[in-house]
DNA sequence: AACGCGCCAGTAAACATTTACCCAAACAGC
DNA sequence: GCTGTTTGGGTAAATGTTTACTGGCGCGTT
């Protein structure tokens, strides 16, 4: 009763010595259950008194137990994130997306991240069973079995990236690989080239078969021929574009263009072909996929394949939202590709136009990639 | 009773509707206080029933509610982790280990990035003291004030990097900038560069400002003239670092050797010195700081001074879980640094040396940098 | 005027633990 | 053999919410 400052005194003068539902009760002279509902927005309560709820809250600089919440109410608002790699610059920047998404709707994340390692994968599930999550996103672009066994058993909503078993309580973002790497091809097909090599990823994530079966069907779209020695198989680590590069060099003959199943296979690429004197896109164009941030500083700039981060995020919230909220969840969700121009592509060597841009001293932005 | 498989049922055949510490109580014929203990691992529990508590636990795959946990204990097991930026990978690698040490010490982290926006941070300080969390790591590498007013008075444990206030419940994570960055001029200096510019941080961080102070300092030890003309200011980030190249292209005189306050500005650095057909490190040699994953297939691949994120990680867990488990906590943790030489690095243009190895055709990795 | 119904606030149970306190049994000392 | 002490398990309270149920009051209808 004793306020110092009258109107909006930033701390009560007088603390009760604990800050809990009761005390806002009090100080608005109404049932603890009255603070619940007004808290919780139930409609019946009349809005004088909610008012005097609101104030009091505002007096007590009050926020409720989200323990006792989440005990009571059998739900944590809490999200799972489960990625499989950090150093990935490609991980970070979806989790930053994801995070936002989630708060941005009252939840909470909780990230594990397994390093394709299956013990990791199970301490995570495990980890988020004990915590009670009302959703999983599993972003590891690949299942893993023990998932289905713990997680869905207990009915907890899921989501995948391209694949996942159909079952209720579980929606997959359907990532249109082929949209994409079709442009990319295309790109290189009108720029000249038509030996192409494509470096994919670990071939027992579904995303790299994709990817390369994306790129096959675009190579016979633009009626080209895949070179099955121009196919290596890569890892998507930087270590491991390094080392298809050196397969690469030891065929006979090179590819006047390289595809790889994402970024940081490419920047390994990058790495090794400078460091064996091959010029990127004068000797060879290259073209990653992912389009982290990373690509626009490498030297030269990385052409890429863009798939949203902010779009994956979105829909993974939006999909486990409708689940947990009984809101009309979809099965699917589509995630587009794009294409975007960099200069890590240029004309074939020994073409005319590749003899023609030699010849201006100063290569400009010209490449210009085709939409579609 | 009617297991199907007697000894190690997966799952036990008859599932109680819920599973919780009655369940076990029941099946391990004995009090639900008995398996707590058990659980609490309390020394004073027969160790015959200990093995029949264990042994239900096992039987009923079951595992503590945490929420109901955290509510009657006051500890939630959580650890909150707040940093700057997420574009930049010093910061994922950082979170990676924190977490690694985190679920390793038994606790769960709450992450969150503020893009150096105040109101994201205070949103995120939000969300820690709703969710209870335990200790906070404050790793933006500059205190915020409104921390300090919130958490602080909660009486949350806190960790900050480089400086913090002196307060009971809160360590300070000392990084020994110094002996890093002056490795990194003296390998300069070794290598015939007598001016050396500095590309630093946004100066309203501390640690952007130890980064600059320890290389003056270090420059006057090597006797060594600092130029005001040639220390540029960035931000710590790509773009900054291009701005920052910018500015310096400006100049009448380039330096022969640049120092970057992280490697991020380096790579921004980098890229613009190609642009503008400077050769690294022909022309010019540049030594980033943090030494993230990346430095390695950067072209060239970045000589840097590394501060361990695992050390970090190390320091801060420890540092929270000594204040939140009441064993000794230290006010400061030593966090080392260290030049990591690779080939970004080389002796100045026009020099003897220079000529001479320009002679070799092939660059060796023959350029050592001198321990301490 | 009386009865009924709807509206809305309050009471209390439930959520799954931990832990203070109590009490039974066992053992040792006299 | 009886009593005191120690050992260790059980009972119940407490944690901070949500929510089903209850009940009072006011208004409308017959």
């Amino acid at each position: 009763m004793a306020n110092r400052k009258t109107k909006t005194s930033r701390r009560a003068a007088q603390k009760p010595a604990r800050m809990d539902i009761h005390a806002v009760a009090k100080l608005a002279n109404v049932s603890i259950a009255t603070v619940s509902r007004t808290i919780n927005r139930v409609p019946t309560v009349n809005p004088k008194m909610a008012k005097r709820v609101w104030e009091a809250i505002r007096e007590l600089d009050y926020f409720p137990n989200t323990q006792a919440r989440a005990l009571v109410s059998g739900r944590s608002r809490l999200l799972g994130l489960i990625v499989s790699e950090i150093t990935n610059p490609f991980f970070p920047e979806l989790m930053q997306g994801f995070e936002d998404v989630a708060v941005e709707n009252g939840y909470e994340v909780l990230i594990g991240s397994t390093n394709y390692d299956p013990d990791r994968m199970s301490t995570c599930i495990r980890r988020m069973l004990e915590r009670k999550v009302d959703g999983v996103a599993v972003m590891t672009f690949g299942i893993e079995e023990p998932l289905l066994a713990q997680l869905a058993e207990r009915k907890i909503p899921l989501v995948f990236v391209d694949v996942g078993p159909e079952r209720p309580g579980i929606s997959v973002l359907k990532v249109d690989y082929h949209s994409g790497i079709r442009q990319g091809v295309q790109h290189l097909a009108a720029l000249g080239h038509r030996s192409i090599g494509f470096i994919t990823g670990p071939l027992r994530l579904h995303s790299a078969h994709s990817r390369l079966a994306a790129f096959e069907k675009s190579m016979q779209e633009c009626g080209l021929q895949v070179a099955g020695e121009w196919i290596v198989q890569g890892d998507h680590t930087m270590e491991g574009g390094m080392a298809a590069t050196d397969l690469l060099l030891s065929r006979k003959a090179l590819p006047t263009a390289v595809m790889c199943s994402n970024d940081m296979s490419a920047i390994g690429v990058l790495h090794k072909l400078h460091r064996s004197q091959v010029r990127v896109p004068d000797d060879l164009s290259l073209i990653g996929f992912d389009d982290i941030h990373l690509n626009e500083v490498m030297i030269p700039p990385l052409t890429s394949v863009q798939m949203s981060r902010t779009d994956l995020a979105r829909a993974a919230v939006s999909a486990l939202r409708a689940h947990i909220e009984g809101t009309s969840p979809q099965r699917e969700y589509g995630i587009s590709t794009q294409l975007v121009v960099r200069e890590s592509t240029g004309f074939p060597r020994g073409t005319m136009q590749h003899l023609r841009d030699k010849a201006r001293s100063q290569r400009g932005a010209g490449v210009s990639g085709l939409k579609k």
